[in-house]
RNA sequence: GUGGCUGUAGCUCAGUCGGUUAGAGCGCCUGGUUGUGGUCCAGGAGGUCGGGGGUUCGAAUCCCCUCAGCCACCCCA
């Protein structure tokens, strides 16, 4: 820690990623305000009550990868390590909930002390979208409708794959964690050591574990899909008769669970096999039981996050930023006129850049640098007549222009 | 949190049976043009060999610790 570094896990966005990163979260930003879902942002840290509440004390996040401190005035504060939370916090505290439904879309940076490895940062960034008061299956169509559409935005619907399962309601979810655990219990010792203890806290993880022990014994376990109850079932089939019409593929992977007690019904990840071991760029799921468990009102609720680091590296290119004009004064006088002249230019709208020093040579090879589209050349002969020398740093061609014919003579570079 | 691999110039990398001033390509700077870039030619700058400790007459090279990156587990976006 003797050097100066960035903190384990954070990373700077210069300029090519930072264009990449938002190229991702405008086109989801667009495409989101298309189904009517509009930007809110909330805070980057909540009080840890929020997480605590939302994400359950027995959750890993909550356990072990929250940035949690105190601050100045002795509160308990922690950096937000996923967005929903605090959207629904803002429902309740903002008493949204009377006007509902709520359709909201976010983008921003996340926070979970984990170990870094490819596609999973500590300070990672997300969009993600949530739709309140709708506990009709149309609205988790919907959901789904707009993160594929996204996918398909950004040229990676091609590498992505939806996966879709149902955790059914309440009473169907508790009686197959039942029915689960005794099977599970029955064949403790085949687990692994991790699902052993999963076993108390999170039955329903154990059927997503990658350990091939554990895979056997789930492979012989009783389905979710038996325990349903005919809402449930009907539920499901609703959802998939919507995605169905809106010719969405899908595959149905009764593995796929949510662990925490209000996720309910539709539960389902855009997955790509193009990134490692983290498969999912976009994961969400039915939480109606949220908002009451944080003290609200009970509020249908239904949304998903997308990694935006790993949607970003899917992505394709995004445009390069415009070409600048470049403003190349030879002389004192000249070099004075130049600083006017360029303010002039960049309020007609042209990308302008001064070389700050240097002989025209070494102005000139800053402008190629620089992938300047041409270069205006401006010495004491020119000033005295009022025009400019343009070049084009293309072509090679150069021209006088009058300086008040500039901007025009220019706009046709870009 | 666990395990494996890695860490030499701004970038990509060479260099270890321990031994004189640590190298290359690219990039950067200067000159070849006193008002003309990209190409070419010549020259130059730049490294506590991730950090700390140890072994040794001597460490980029061996040992220990530590930090970081990558990969997998875990977890998840």
């Amino acid at each position: 820690m003797s050097k100066l570094q960035p903190v384990r896990g954070t990373h700077d966005l210069l300029p090519d990623r930072a264009r990449a990163f938002r190229r991702v979260a405008d086109a989801a930003r667009t495409v989101a305000g298309r189904y009517g879902y509009h930007e809110m942002a909330t805070p980057i840290f909540e009080f840890s009550e929020v997480f605590k509440r939302t994400l359950g004390d027995t959750s890993d996040i909550v356990t072990k990868e929250m940035y949690t401190f105190t601050d100045r005035s002795g509160a308990e504060v922690t950096l937000r390590p996923e967005g929903t939370a605090g959207v629904a916090r803002a429902v309740i505290s903002g008493g949204l909930a009377q006007r509902m439904p709520l359709k909201y879309f976010y983008a921003g940076p996340m926070f979970r002390h984990e170990r870094p490895q490819k596609g999973r940062l500590r300070q990672f960034h997300q969009i993600g979208v949530e739709l309140l008061g709708v506990g009709e299956p149309v609205g988790d169509v919907e959901v789904i409708a707009l993160g594929a559409a996204i996918l398909e935005e950004l040229g990676v619907a091609g590498q992505t794959v939806l996966e879709l399962n149902t955790l059914g309601n309440t009473g169907s979810r508790e009686a197959y964690r039942g029915v689960l655990v005794d099977y599970l219990e029955a064949r403790r010792a085949e687990l692994s050591e991790d699902s052993v203890s999963r076993l108390a806290r999170n039955p329903l993880r154990i059927l997503d574990s990658k350990n091939p022990g554990d895979r056997a014994v789930v492979a012989e376990a009783p389905l979710l899909g038996d325990s349903l109850d005919d809402q449930s079932a009907d539920f499901f089939a609703s959802v998939r008769a919507g995605l169905d019409r809106l010719g969405i593929a899908y595959t149905l992977n009764p593995r796929l669970v949510r662990g925490l007690d209000y996720y309910c019904h539709t539960a389902f990840e855009f997955t790509t096999d193009a990134l490692g071991a983290q498969g999912a760029v976009i994961a969400g799921g039915r939480y109606d039981g949220l908002v009451a468990q944080m003290g609200g009102p009970q509020t249908a609720g239904i949304g998903w996050a997308g990694g935006i680091e790993r949607l970003s590296m899917l992505a394709d290119e995004p445009d390069p930023p415009p070409r600048p004009i470049a403003l190349v004064p030879v002389g004192p006088e000249a070099e004075a006129e130049t600083l006017a002249l360029a303010d002039r230019l960049r309020r007609a709208g042209l990308v302008i850049e001064l070389g700050y020093r240097g002989n025209l040579k070494r102005r000139l090879s800053r402008a190629d640098r620089l992938d300047a589209r041409a270069a205006v050349i401006l010495g004491e002969d020119e000033l005295a007549r009022d025009v400019a020398t343009v070049r084009d740093l293309d072509s090679g061609d150069q021209e006088e222009v009058a300086l008040s014919a500039l901007a025009d003579r220019l706009a046709l570079f870009s």
